[in-house]
DNA sequence: GTTTTTGCACTGACCAGTCAGTACAAATAG
DNA sequence: CTATTTGTACTGACTGGTCAGTGCAAAAAC
């Protein structure tokens, strides 16, 4: 399973492209074992290991074990905002309101979840931990990626799209929560159902299509 | 903070309630070290001098580290549980409609969160991890949260209150998740808000009355 | 010839779990 | 009433193992 493709962590141009090529071998044990058991849990050895390298490799490209994991974090996080952004933009560039663009976004969530369960996994697991040395990377990551539905609520509510009665940072984390929580029972609990089936069901409980409206 | 009260682990009588007390202070100090750190790196030390016990105690309580968390979650989705049950239940028994019962729901989880941030924190954290010793503990206890939002969903497609096409285990999760997500969002990230305001912002998601209604 | 990787032995801190022993109250015996 | 035993709860030093991180020489790779 690909977890993640680079593109550019620093200016580095590339001529050093077999270090690239171990960083992800790196990052996709890593992903994976830290999904399963937990950062702590997780041995540099076993990262090793499975990426089918020397342990002496793993500090050769990281400063340490924990380094490693925050830049596996923000590189997850940055492919997903990404992918947020460009469903909400692709959705408005095709004029359509925002009520579509929400829910484009909610696909687009659930495709990339589909596409990295692992990476999902141990960012709802790593989120609201205190007292840990990568929580402020967590949660710059964590408001990046917030912020692009918060975007889109805004602009819902300046163009009378969406009731003005909402409170758009609470909704939008409600929202982000619904998509994780559901996409990973999804995955864990019953992973025979379609990423189609699984969007229409997300789609109605987003438009209200639930309790009948009044 | 009391974290949960005892009643009955085993047909012991009473007599020995010094350990009953002790048993608490483990808990007490458990749940909240293991949600602000994660299960493998807290220390069984740890939870013996925030207890305020020897380390021999907490062996002498519990037959391992695991077991001590795993008699933690266990009682910890009781008291859910039993709340969201009894939250349906009221409602029901004052003729209110699925929609209230639900909302009455929302609102049993957010008291619960406010109460328990930490337990709650901590079993988010551990919910879809794969390949630890306590996943299927935690997959019955889920199991029975979820079964209560089911439940009252089922009910309200029987009487029509609810439309005939929606996904009751996947709406379900969904709602929990929505729930759980702002909730935790609500403590970590804007805690001087009100569980009222809380409450009112995800009433209104739940109702559609965000994306207006068609 | 420079960069990257390998293989492997080693260290030192840390930690789950153990165990011999303490404290003390309540029961039993003399 | 005093002495002895028994059971329960707890203590903290100790052990055996684990693991992050190091050091380094030699091999690939480019």
């Amino acid at each position: 399973m690909t977890i993640m493709t680079m593109d550019s962590t620093n200016g580095a141009p590339q001529g050093g492209s077999r270090r690239e090529a171990t960083r992800q071998k790196l990052y996709e044990a890593a992903v994976t074992l830290i999904a399963e058991q937990g950062f702590s849990a997780t041995t540099v050895d076993e990262i090793a290991e499975r990426a089918g390298v020397a342990k002496g490799t793993v500090y050769y490209n990281f400063a340490s074990k924990s380094v490693l994991f925050e830049e596996l974090l923000r590189h997850g996080v940055g492919l997903l905002t990404a992918s947020l952004r460009q469903a909400a933009e692709r959705s408005e560039r095709e004029g359509r309101g925002r009520v579509d663009a929400l829910d484009a976004m909610v696909r687009a969530g659930l495709v990339f979840i589909d596409r990295y369960p692992a990476f999902t996994q141990l960012y709802v697991a790593e989120l609201w931990r205190t007292n840990r040395a990568w929580q402020s990377t967590l949660l710059v990551v964590r408001q990046e990626a917030v912020a692009v539905v918060e975007g889109v609520l805004r602009e819902g509510v300046a163009t009378g799209e969406f009731s003005e009665e909402i409170d758009v940072p609470l909704t939008a984390a409600a929202l982000v929560g619904m998509v994780l929580v559901a996409a990973l029972d999804w995955k864990s609990f019953q992973p025979e159902r379609s990423l189609d089936d699984v969007h229409a069901a997300l789609s109605r409980l987003l438009q209200g299509r639930v309790s009948g409206c009044r």
